[in-house]
DNA sequence: AAATATGGTGGAATCGTTTCCATGAACGGT
DNA sequence: ACCGTTCATGGAAACGATTCCACCATATTT
C-alpha cells in the first residue's frame, strides 16, 4: 500500500514500453516527424500506460509557463466578470489555463500581482491597467506579451496593444439623445481613471454647443460606498442637473439608490443613462437606458491577440450601442 | 541590443556573485539555516542582481505547481463571482496564484478542465462540482487536495471536504415566512443539481403540515433562457400558485422577467423569494426578499481549507439569512 | 558503383530549482 | 589530548520534458 506514492508515469516509461527513445516519444506526441509504425507503437504505449505529459517539465525546458494571466479590478463587477468570461472562452479553445488576479484598481496590488506573474514566468498577460504605465516596464522587459483591455495605462505604454470599446461614439450618442430631450445640465459620474470617457463626454457636449461645466463631472473611487457618496453628493449639491450619465454599472447602481433615497424620481426629475448594460438594468425600476459595452467580446478579442502569434494591431475598437429603455424623459426643471 | 535575449538571472548567478554554493543560496532564500554573515552576503547579492526565483524550477523539483485551481459553473453569475472573489482574497494572503476554469455546469467540460489541472500538476483545487463524483476519482488518486464549495458532488465523494451554506435553515425560514403570510401553494424553481435545496424545501413544507406537490418543483438548466422558460411555464401552467421560491439569482431574475411579461404582479399576485442576495435585488421593483448566501465567505473558507495544511473538517456549514424586502405579501387567490 | 542527399532515430544536454549527502571546522565533554 | 556532536557548507543528483546533434540506413544523383 503506497497510497499516493505511485510515481507518475513519465515520458521515459512510455519510451521504454514502446521500445524507442524518449526523443522519439516527445516528437510523436508533439507532432514531429516519425514513421507510421513508430508513431503507432508510441501512441499505443502512451494509451496503455495512461500517460499524461507534465506541464512542469515542458515549462521549465521552454522557460515559460503556458497559459495566460488576467488582471481585473473587481471580478464581482458584472462588466469585468463578462470580460473574464470572454477571455476564458477563448483560452479554453486553445486549451490554455487562465490565472486570474484582482487588483482592486490599486496600483500597489497590481504591482504585487505582476510580480507573481513574472515569478511564474507567465509570458502572456491581459490586464485592465489600474496604475500608471511604468509598473509594466519590468514585465515588458522580461519579454511578456501584454494586452490591455477596456482601457490603456496612463501614461500610456505605446508597445502594448489594447482592446477597447468605442467610448467616444457611446458618449456621443448618449449626449445627443439627452440634448435631444432638451437637457442642458448633464452631469457625468465617473470612476477615477475613466479619463477617456470623460474626455469623450465633454467633447460630445462641446460639439453640440452645450457649455461644459467642470463641476458637473464628479469622480469616485472604485468602491460601492464611494460611488454612492459621489452620486448622493451630486444630486444634493446640484438640483439644477436634469440628466446624469454614469461611467459604469457600479456608479449606475449607486445613482439609482441615491436618487431613490433622496426622493429624486427617474426619469421625471432626472434622466439617467449608464455605461454598460447589465442583466439587472432591465429589472430596475425604471428599466435603465444604457450604453451597452461588449465586455465579453473585449475579453475574447484580447485573448485572441495574446494567444495567436503573428503581428498584432496596436488597437482594436469595438462598437458600443445605446439601448433605450425607460430612464430618460424630457427635461423638466427640478424646482 | 539583444532585446529580450538577456538571460534571466538564476540562483547560480547569485551563488557566484556571493561567493557561495547554490545550495546555500537556496537555503538562505527559503529560510533554512545559515550563518549570519553568509545570509547577509547572499541577500545582498540577490538584491544587487535583482534576482527573482523562478517558480518553474521549483515546481518541477517539488513535482507540483503552487497555486490553486478554481472551477465554477459561470463566472458571470454574481454568486460565483463573489465566491471566486473570496477564494482570490484568501489566496492573495498566501501569495498563491489562482487558476480559474468555467464549467458551464457541464460534466464534460468539467472533466476537460480537470484534465488541464492534472496536466499542470495543480495539487489544490476548489470546485463547485457539476458532474457526478466519479469524475474526481483520477484527481483524488493523483493526490490532489480537493475542496467542494456550495454543493457536494452526487453521488458524493466522501473524502472531499465541502464548504456549504445552510440551505436547510434558509429554506425553512423562507417557507415559514411564506406560510405565515397564508400561502399554501408554494412552488420551487430549481436549477438541476440543487437537490439539497429541493430536499430542504420539501422537508420544510412537510414539517409545517403543508401538502407537497411534486409538480410544484420545477427544474431548469443553468442558462438564462432555460430559467426563463421554466419560470414562464410554471406561472402559466399553475395559476393557483401564490408564492415562488427560486433556487438562485439567475432563476430569480427569470421569475421577475416572466412575471412582468405575463402581467403577474409581485407581490400582489405571487410572492417571490430568491436564494442568494445580489446587488440588484434591492434595485428591483419591487425590491426582492431573499435568502442571503455568504458567497464570499464560502470561497474564503474553502481556500483556507485547501491552503492551510493540517487536518480538515469534513464539512463547514455557513449560515444563510432571510432578508425581507418587498416581494412578499399576504396570500390572495390569483383568480 | 561511388558520392551525396534524406529522414528517422536515440543519447545527452539543458532548463532552475531543491535536497541529499559528504566534508570539514569548531566545540564541548570526558 | 582525543573523540563524538553539531553545524555551516558546497557538489551533485534529482524533477520531466524538449531539442540539438550525431548516427545510420535508405534513396537519389553523378
Amino acid at each position: 500500500m503506497n497510497g499516493s506514492g505511485q510515481r507518475r508515469t513519465t515520458i521515459k516509461d512510455v519510451a521504454e514500453s514502446a521500445g524507442v527513445g524518449v526523443a522519439t516519444v516527445s516528437r510523436v506526441l508533439s507532432g514531429g516527424s516519425a514513421s507510421a509504425e513508430t508513431r503507432e507503437r508510441v501512441l499505443a504505449a502512451a494509451a496503455r500506460l495512461d500517460y499524461h505529459p507534465s506541464a512542469l517539465g515542458r515549462n521549465l525546458r521552454r522557460r515559460r509557463t503556458g497559459g495566460v494571466g488576467l488582471l481585473v479590478p473587481d471580478i464581482t463587477d458584472n462588466f469585468y466578470a463578462r470580460l473574464a468570461d470572454g477571455v476564458l472562452a477563448c483560452a479554453r479553445s486553445y486549451g490554455e489555463p487562465v490565472t486570474v488576479g484582482v487588483t482592486g484598481d490599486d496600483p500597489e496590488r497590481e504591482s504585487e500581482l505582476i510580480g507573481t506573474l513574472i515569478e511564474q514566468s507567465m509570458d502572456r498577460v491581459i490586464a485592465v491597467p489600474s496604475g500608471d504605465g511604468d509598473a509594466w516596464d519590468p514585465v515588458l522587459r522580461a519579454g511578456v506579451n501584454v494586452v490591455f483591455a477596456t482601457r490603456r495605462a496612463e501614461p500610456d505604454v505605446p508597445d502594448v496593444p489594447a482592446v477597447l470599446a468605442d467610448d467616444r461614439e457611446g458618449a456621443r450618442t448618449a449626449v445627443e439623445y439627452l440634448t435631444g430631450l432638451g437637457h442642458r445640465k448633464i452631469a457625468f459620474l465617473a470612476r477615477r481613471g475613466q479619463s477617456r470617457r470623460v474626455a469623450a463626454f465633454t467633447a460630445a457636449l462641446a460639439a453640440l454647443g452645450v457649455p461644459v461645466e467642470d463641476e458637473l463631472v464628479v469622480h469616485a473611487r472604485a468602491s460601492r460606498d464611494s460611488a454612492y457618496a459621489a452620486a448622493a453628493g451630486l444630486l444634493q449639491r446640484r438640483p439644477d442637473v436634469t440628466a446624469v450619465l454614469t461611467g459604469g454599472n457600479i456608479l449606475g447602481e449607486a445613482a439609482v439608490l441615491a436618487a431613490r433615497e433622496l426622493d429624486v424620481r427617474v426619469p421625471r426629475d432626472v434622466s439617467l443613462i449608464m455605461f454598460d448594460d447589465v442583466p439587472w438594468a432591465e429589472l430596475c425600476s425604471p428599466p435603465l437606458t444604457v450604453i451597452a459595452q461588449p465586455a465579453q467580446d473585449i475579453g475574447y478579442r484580447a485573448a485572441e491577440l495574446v494567444l495567436r502569434q503573428g503581428r498584432r494591431p496596436r488597437e482594436v475598437v469595438l462598437p458600443s450601442e445605446l439601448v433605450v429603455r425607460a430612464s430618460c424623459g424630457p427635461r423638466r426643471p427640478r424646482r
